[in-house]
DNA sequence: GGGCGGTTTTAGGAATACCTAAATATACCA
DNA sequence: TGGTATATTTAGGTATTCCTAAAACCGCCC
C-alpha cells in the first residue's frame, strides 16, 4: 500500500490533519480549510470521502480524527516532505526558505525507493533543515517541543531546536538574526505587556517579537549564568 | 510563462506530439493515443484544446502539428525529464532502466531554480543515461541520429550513440550487453531474412534480433578494419 | 429557554480529463 | 466509381475536486 495509491489532495489532507491534530486534538472543518486554502464545504466533502476510505473518524459537526490508517500514510508523506527539505538543501544548496515549496510538490510523486537513496546519501538525517523531526520508516516521530523561545524569561538560555517553516520571509528573517536550529540564544530581557525579547545570538543583541517568538521551539533550557 | 502554467496531461501531450512529429511529421490522432495510452476520443477531445491554447495546429481528420510555442513547452518538458534522468542516474545511483519512470513524475514539477542547479551540480551535460540530448534553456537541440545498428552492414563498426528508453527489460537487456552509449560495436555478421546480427561488444559476441537493433542509434560508422 | 452568531453541512454547479458507443470522414482497392 | 476498412470525431457519461449560496446545527448569553 504505497503512497501512490491515494490522490495528492488525499496527501495532502492527511498531511494537514495530523499537524493540526497534533496542536489541537480535534480538527475543526475551519481550521483544515484555511490550513489548505479551501473552502469549508469542500472540506466537509473531503473529509466525508477519507471517512469513507477509513482514513478519519468523523461525526459530522465533532470534527475528525486520523485512524491508525489515516496517521500511517500522513507520517509516510510527511517523512517524504522533510526528507527533500534536507535533501535539497544539503545536495543541491537551496536556501531553507525555498525547500518547503519545492518539497510541496515532490513529495507527491516520490518512489520508496529513490526516498531510500536519499535517505542513505544523507546518513539517515533525523531533522529536516528547520529542525522539524523526520518520521521514521517505521512512522515513528519524536513528541513535539513543548517550550517555545517566547516561554524563555529573562536570563535564560537555551537551543534552538526548531523554527516555524510556513512563512519564507520569517525564515530569511531569522537566518538574518542566526536563528537556526542548533544555535545558543540567550534571552537578555523581556519586556512586558506582550513586548519584545531582547535576545543574544552570535554575541549580538536583537529585538525580537513576542508573537515571533512563538514560531521557535527550544530545549536545554538554562537559568541565570 | 514557465511550465506550470499548463496541466501536467498538456505538457504530456506536448511532449509525446514532438517525439512522434520528430519521426512522422504529421501526429495522427491514434499514434498519439497509443503512445499515451488513451483512448483516440479523448485524444480528439485535448488536442482540440491545445489547438485552443495556439500550441497545435490543426485540422479535423488531418491531425495535429506543433507551434512554436507548443514546440517551445515540449522541449522544456524533455529537458526536465532528460535532466532528471541524468541526475538520479549519476548522483543518486538509480539504475538506467528506472531512471524514466521517475523522471515522468518529477518532471511536471521542477522548479526553474532546481533545474538551473542541477544543471550546475552535473557539470552542463548534454545527454541523458541512454544517449538521448538534452535541449539546451534556449531550446536548441541537435538532429536526431539518422543511423541504427540496424542499418550496419558486416563488418562495419560504430559507437553506440543512443538507446531506446521506453521498456525497462530492454534496458536491462542492452546493460548485460554492454550495449551503452559511448560503447564500440562492431556487426561480425547479418542474417539474411531479417534475421539476427552477431554483434562485438567488449569483445564478446552476441546474436541480437533485428527488430532490437532498430532501437539502438550509432555514430562514427566505419567499414571494415 | 429563546435567540443569535459563528460553524458546518447540504444543494447545486463548474472545470478537467478520461471513457464507450455510435456516427462520420478518408483512403484505398476493385 | 462504389464499397469497405480504418481513422477520426461526436455524443453522452463518469470521477475527482473544487466553488458559492442557502440551510441546518451548536453553543453561549441574557
Amino acid at each position: 500500500m504505497p503512497l501512490s495509491e491515494h490522490t495528492e489532495s488525499v496527501q495532502d489532507y492527511l498531511k494537514s490533519i495530523f499537524d493540526i491534530q497534533r496542536e489541537h486534538g480535534r480538527v475543526a472543518t475551519t481550521m483544515l480549510a484555511e490550513r489548505l486554502g479551501n473552502s469549508p464545504a469542500s472540506v466537509t466533502g473531503m473529509i466525508k470521502k477519507l471517512a469513507a476510505l477509513n482514513l478519519v473518524e468523523y461525526e459530522p459537526y465533532q470534527g475528525a480524527v486520523l485512524t491508525p490508517a489515516g496517521e500511517k500514510i500522513a507520517l509516510e508523506v510527511i517523512r517524504h516532505h522533510r526528507l527533500i527539505e534536507r535533501y535539497l538543501a544539503e545536495a543541491l544548496g537551496v536556501p531553507w526558505d525555498q525547500v518547503h515549496a519545492e518539497a510541496e510538490k515532490w513529495e507527491h510523486v516520490l518512489s520508496e525507493d529513490l526516498e531510500d537513496r536519499i535517505d542513505a546519501v544523507l546518513g539517515y538525517p533525523t531533522t529536516d533543515p528547520h529542525g522539524a523531526p523526520i518520521p521514521g520508516r517505521d512512522g515513528t516521530l519524536p513528541p513535539p517541543h513543548t517550550t517555545r523561545l517566547c516561554d524563555l524569561q529573562s536570563g535564560q538560555s537555551a537551543t534552538v531546536a526548531e523554527v516555524s517553516d510556513h512563512d519564507p520571509a520569517m525564515l530569511r528573517y531569522f537566518a538574518e538574526l542566526g536563528l537556526r536550529p542548533g544555535a545558543d540564544v540567550t534571552v537578555v530581557a523581556v519586556a512586558p505587556f506582550g513586548g519584545p525579547l531582547t535576545v543574544r545570538l552570535d554575541n549580538a543583541e536583537h529585538a525580537v517579537g513576542r508573537e515571533v517568538a512563538g514560531y521557535v521551539a527550544v530545549c536545554n533550557v538554562t537559568s541565570g549564568g
